[in-house]
RNA sequence: CGGGGUGUAGCGCAGCUCGGUUAGCGCAUCUGGUUUGGGACCAGAGGGUCGCAGGUUCGAAUCCUGCCACCCCGACCA
């Protein structure tokens, strides 16, 4: 099997499908719209998880867990919650198989229908605010800041690995607050968390923002987003919170008594982000020749390749080098691993740990060795030098650091370059069309008029930016008045 | 659900139009040897319900009918 993978240019996503499957991060699987996810993407995902876990319990939060099934009427008590998600629903109907009377195998067992339906959680809200209705009696029951890692289903039409999966993983944070006002902040506060974990470690620029009413979680009253931009020009939301006010407390009627011995409705918010953050960090980093993958997230940083040589003795000495220099390195925390498969030429290695985004290549040859150098290469620049064995751990730990900043600098310089204003519609369609990207421009601000953009244009209100400068203005489209821009995109 | 396409070895494909040896090629795999500073080479070997079911025929991967699955485009989608 050829490595090749196709380039950027011929078919992005080609490319990304290629990168996912030829960098060992998942697999198609037997069942449609689901995937495998490998041990190396897993790992990836394992390092993505515990870091915000971290930042989840360092501002408060503590994790559990609520039931995968819900049952079919908790949904339908929020009515845009239902609206929203009821189209893509997997429902179980049956508890019980049993052989075909006729004998094609196993069959459905009509007998054993459930008297109500569970579905699938494509989110948690109903049947964690049917639960907190038992949890919350007073306003010293408050505030609830729970998070649960889990797995969801949504049943999408059309799938892309780590994109847009029928089933994937996340978190899901929910919390319940005694004043809309803490609620807001709680809201904006994880957003903030994202934000930074996307900078910090994805190397990921993003821009902060609020969705529009059309774009907003179903049963929130405001959602917050991070959002980010592809290599493609396309926008991709790597995270949302959501301040969700009183809907879901009035839905399953959740109260508390307040310190005036008033009761009063509960306040909410729920927030997340999945493995989609893998999906982001490929497509806004990785190139022609494989993944590119942030140091600080990498399942390993470094790969120590000694060679082989036709002295046994030359490539014991090498070998045993390399486990030295990879006991060094282990030493400073990083995550280091040692190539000496002596059936695999050097070549190919080269080619597979920068297909798989290693950071950093240390290959040890015989000359480095009577040098007391190894030759460095970075993947992120693919630049390669001779650096002393002496001292090395220190050098690797900076050159990880410079490969993490270089990489976000990379990546905002290009999201910076492309934000670009337009005032016109034709200045708006052409910007889409060939120099792609956001779009900042003025809206009106009715739903209306955004459908009415996206139906022509194919781009949708990625956010009104946080803080947004407000500026009068005309619509693009209507060239009715507007107070401040918003930004546009195609969008995954 | 509309429009298009594809199912042949683990992966990628040829063969099918016009039925006829033992179904072939590349990669991968296994064995032996030579190699090893950017995806090695030589020799040998193993691996197939030709998507499924039926039909036509002396004979079907190839022709006919039905079914199934998957992919792409669209609709849909925090």
């Amino acid at each position: 099997m050829s490595k090749e993978l196709t380039s950027r240019n011929e078919d992005y996503s080609q490319w990304y499908n290629d990168l996912v499957l030829k960098g060992g991060l998942a697999d198609y699987s037997a069942v449609r719209g689901c995937m495998v996810i490998k041990p190396y993407g897993y790992t990836l995902w394992e390092n993505i998880r515990d870091v915000l876990d971290k930042m989840f319990k360092d501002t408060g939060h503590v994790n559990a867990y609520f039931p995968l099934f819900i049952p079919k009427s908790f949904l339908s008590k929020e009515a845009d919650h239902v609206e929203g998600f009821a189209k893509e629903c997997a429902v179980v109907t049956h508890y019980r198989l049993k052989n075909d009377p006729e004998g094609g195998g196993v069959v459905v067992d009509p007998e054993a229908k459930l008297e109500e339906e569970l579905i699938v959680r494509p989110t948690s809200e109903t049947i964690i605010w049917n639960t907190y209705k038992n949890w919350i009696q007073s306003w010293r029951d408050l505030p609830i800041l729970v998070n649960q890692w889990a797995n969801v289903v949504r049943w999408e039409m059309r799938t892309r690995l780590f994109l847009r999966t029928a089933e994937f993983l996340w978190q899901e944070g929910h919390t319940a607050h005694a004043t809309a006002q803490e609620a807001i902040e709680e809201a904006e506060k994880m957003l903030e968390v994202y934000a930074t974990f996307a900078e910090d470690y994805l190397a990921l620029p993003v821009v902060r923002g609020v969705k529009s009413p059309n774009e907003r979680f179903a049963g929130a009253i405001d959602t917050y987003c991070i959002e980010a931009l592809m290599q493609d020009g396309k926008a991709l939301q790597a995270g949302t919170s959501h301040f969700l006010g009183q809907n879901f407390a009035k839905a399953f009627d959740v109260k508390f008594m307040n310190k005036e011995g008033r009761e009063e409705l509960v306040w909410a918010t729920s927030w997340g982000v999945s493995t989609r953050l893998i999906g982001a960090l490929i497509m806004a980093h990785s190139d022609d020749n494989g993944l590119v993958l942030p140091p600080r997230l990498a399942p390993f940083q470094v790969v120590i390749i000694p060679f082989i040589s036709k002295n046994p003795e030359e490539t014991a000495a090498l070998k045993d080098k390399a486990e030295e220099i990879k006991k060094a390195l282990k030493s400073k925390g990083l995550r280091v691993q040692v190539d000496d498969d002596e059936t695999k030429r050097p070549g190919f290695k080269f080619a597979e740990y920068e297909m798989k985004g290693y950071p950093i290549r240390i290959v040890i040859g015989p000359r480095d060795l009577a040098n007391g150098v190894v030759e460095v290469a970075r993947r992120d620049t693919k630049e390669k030098q001779s650096i002393s064995i002496e001292g090395l751990d220190v050098s690797i730990e900076n050159l990880l650091k410079d490969i993490q900043d270089n990489m976000y600098n990379k990546a905002l310089q290009y999201r910076d370059q492309h934000i670009t204003l337009a005032n016109t519609w034709e200045e708006f369609i052409d910007i889409l069309d060939s120099k792609t990207g956001f779009v900042s421009a003025h809206w009106d601000g009715t739903p209306e008029t955004e459908d009415k953009i996206k139906e022509l244009s194919k781009a949708t209100i990625r956010c009104i930016p946080l803080n947004n400068t407000l500026e009068e203005g005309k619509c693009i489209l209507t060239g009715q008045l507007s107070k401040q821009r918003v930004l546009f995109a195609r969008a995954y």
